[in-house]
DNA sequence: GCGACAG
DNA sequence: ATCTTGTCGC
């Protein structure tokens, strides 16, 4: 029987628990299921589609805005756009930024008519005390390959990377275990480094190699770079 | 107790 | 993140 009217799949969805604590055991709990999953990438292939989404909040943060953009790659041409509105439901707090955005973010993916083997989130991906970012949550949710690319650092530590464009340096996770939670890019020259980490389905190296390949003339990786201008300009 | 803290 | 104009530098 299919998923008609029952219950054999959940609905991808990211509802606040009602409490930053509630929200950590959550966190704590889909991470560990992460751990679990087999998806197997294998980097990128000419002609797949990568997807990249931010979320803008206009009105004085009134409304939330989510953008996404599905792009060819590897000539990274655009393929689609689309943009998702809601009011603002919950407030910043450090460390559970994805049930902020994710659901209007989850509501603007449902609208691609692409589909798509690669997810690029503004935020990080498993650089997180719960290991557990918006990227991690949102390709978890979605059991999709999904990639964090931060403008700064939650947690953790990392050493700065060369001037060159394309340099990068490891950034470490706090714990005793000293894990490597992503890595710091330079992806452009002059410019302050942006965080990588893994979210879904892939290893940090991975991640950083798909960001590397998707690189323009900017600050942030293409994919990102236009859902974050679609956001604050529709 | 104090400082840090994605977007 | 958002509110905002111009301005300095590679």
């Amino acid at each position: 029987m299919q998923d008609h009217q029952h219950n054999s799949i959940a609905a991808p969805s990211i509802d606040w628990p009602g409490s930053v604590a509630a929200a950590r055991q959550q966190q704590r709990q889909l991470a560990q299921r992460c751990l679990q999953q087999t998806t197997e990438w294998s980097g990128l292939c000419h002609g797949d589609v990568v997807v990249g989404a931010d979320v803008a909040f206009p009105q004085n943060g009134q409304l939330t805005r989510a953008a996404v953009v599905a792009m060819r790659w590897p000539c990274l041409t655009v393929l689609e756009l689309q943009v998702h509105e809601q009011a603002t439901s919950l407030p910043y707090i450090p460390g559970c930024l994805s049930y902020r955005e994710g659901p209007a973010l989850l509501a603007a993916l449902a609208k691609l008519n692409h589909d798509y083997r690669l997810l690029m989130c503004d935020g990080q991906g498993q650089s997180h005390p719960q290991r557990l970012g918006i990227a991690a949550h949102i390709g978890a949710v979605l059991q999709k390959p999904s990639i964090g690319i931060a403008k700064s650092r939650l947690c953790g530590n990392g050493s700065e990377p060369a001037a060159a464009r394309g340099s990068s340096s490891e950034h470490w996770h706090d714990d005793k275990q000293q894990q490597l939670a992503g890595y710091w890019l330079r992806s452009r020259e002059g410019v302050k480094a942006v965080l990588v980490s893994a979210g879904y389905g892939l290893d940090q190296q991975q991640a950083l190699t798909a960001v590397k390949q998707c690189l323009g003339r900017y600050k942030l990786p293409l994919p990102t770079h236009l859902a974050d201008k679609l956001s604050k300009s529709y």
